[in-house]
DNA sequence: TGTACATCAGTGAACGCGCGTTCACTGATGTAC
DNA sequence: TGTACATCAGTGAACGCGCGTTCACTGATGTAC
């Protein structure tokens, strides 16, 4: 059946949102066309009118992501500072949903094994996170914020994963709670 | 054919070795019984005369990588401190030799999304790493030592993930070397 | 404005493939006599 | 010590299954007249 003008363009951007979704929850050997489509709505044999591969879904749905938590970093950022970022990062919340949350977090060892372009699009995105958290520490040296912005990501990433993995609650509360201290560590001036 | 006696127990930690690194380096998912069975030096279907599944397998690989490395962890200390800490894990060649390096690293991700026993090998070799580090930065109070190396780990394992999927050797050369001084800093007693 | 036809987003059966797992079999070694 | 037999670690074909991908088809809508 042919549909409106403009449905097929709302159908792609909605099969890369549920994706998105998909491959943090699940992995991205773990997220399966057939399931995100049928998530999504629609049959999995659909999926080519969209998308050349699997490849080329996940790279879409990566950036699509990225730049999403990109934003909503941003906003913590410039409302609370960097106690906003740790209360954002490091709350319960993005902890126990992975599928709406940070892609460094869910994502960050599988991307390695993948191809350069798709490595690519993580790299430019560390770049542009590292600017958000630096242009809120960076004080007058931007070498030396930059640096800092790098740790804290590194930190925070590392963090939240083994928060996740724990299969504790307090243990893993006390795991955020302790990099939250650190992040405000790395982040005060005196160094 | 009969083998000769102790052959099974050397076959079984064979397999349990070479299924490590296939783990590390592939993902739990990525690593299939026929490849590591081969790289073993046997078939597949021999597989089930050692392990009940594939889940089993892991759990012993898992265990098995945790404690040797956490060795090698100890003795860096020993060493040198926390300088010999920063040298090995945050090295080049332990960010370009995935397989033969630490698991938290290469597969905390994945094991986040395993059951509730697989994740508990995590936490246990999780404090217990904790502790080879908090015995050097401790100093007299227990606890704060033990946050300063929850922190100083969840560093290195977010860097070093960082470094491993960026695609530019100098930029992931720079995040090692950005995160070995925020150990450092983490680490100094003056808090 | 009304009719005939072309379009193409989405359907669902089918493809080859590799996965984890099962199973009947092999045959060199350990053991019983 | 020498022979017959039981053992069982390892083999390799086969299992069902779900994967990514392909393809002939559908049918409501846009377009041409």
């Amino acid at each position: 059946m042919r549909f409106e003008k403009g449905q097929k363009d709302t159908t792609h951007k909605h099969v890369v949102a549920v994706a998105s979704k998909h491959f943090r929850k699940n992995g991205i050997d773990g997220a399966s066309i057939k399931d995100l489509m049928g998530d999504a709505g629609l049959t999995h044999g659909g999926f080519y009118c969209h998308f050349d591969s699997k490849q080329q879904l996940l790279q879409e749905a990566l950036t699509k992501a990225f730049v999403e938590k990109r934003s909503e970093f941003s906003k913590a950022r410039e409302i609370d500072g960097i106690d906003g970022i740790i209360r954002q990062y490091l709350g319960q919340s993005h902890r126990d949903d992975v599928e709406n949350g940070c892609v460094f977090a869910a994502l960050t060892q599988e991307i390695a094994r993948q191809d350069k372009d798709t490595r690519t699009i993580l790299k430019d995105e560390l770049e542009a996170y590292i600017d958000v958290i630096a242009r809120h520490i960076g004080g007058t040296d931007k070498t030396a914020g930059h640096a800092k912005a790098l740790q804290i990501i590194s930190l925070m990433i590392g963090a939240i994963q083994l928060a996740r993995a724990v299969p504790d609650a307090d243990h893993s509360d006390h795991i955020l709670k302790s990099a939250g201290e650190a992040v405000r560590l790395l982040a005060s001036p005196d160094k």
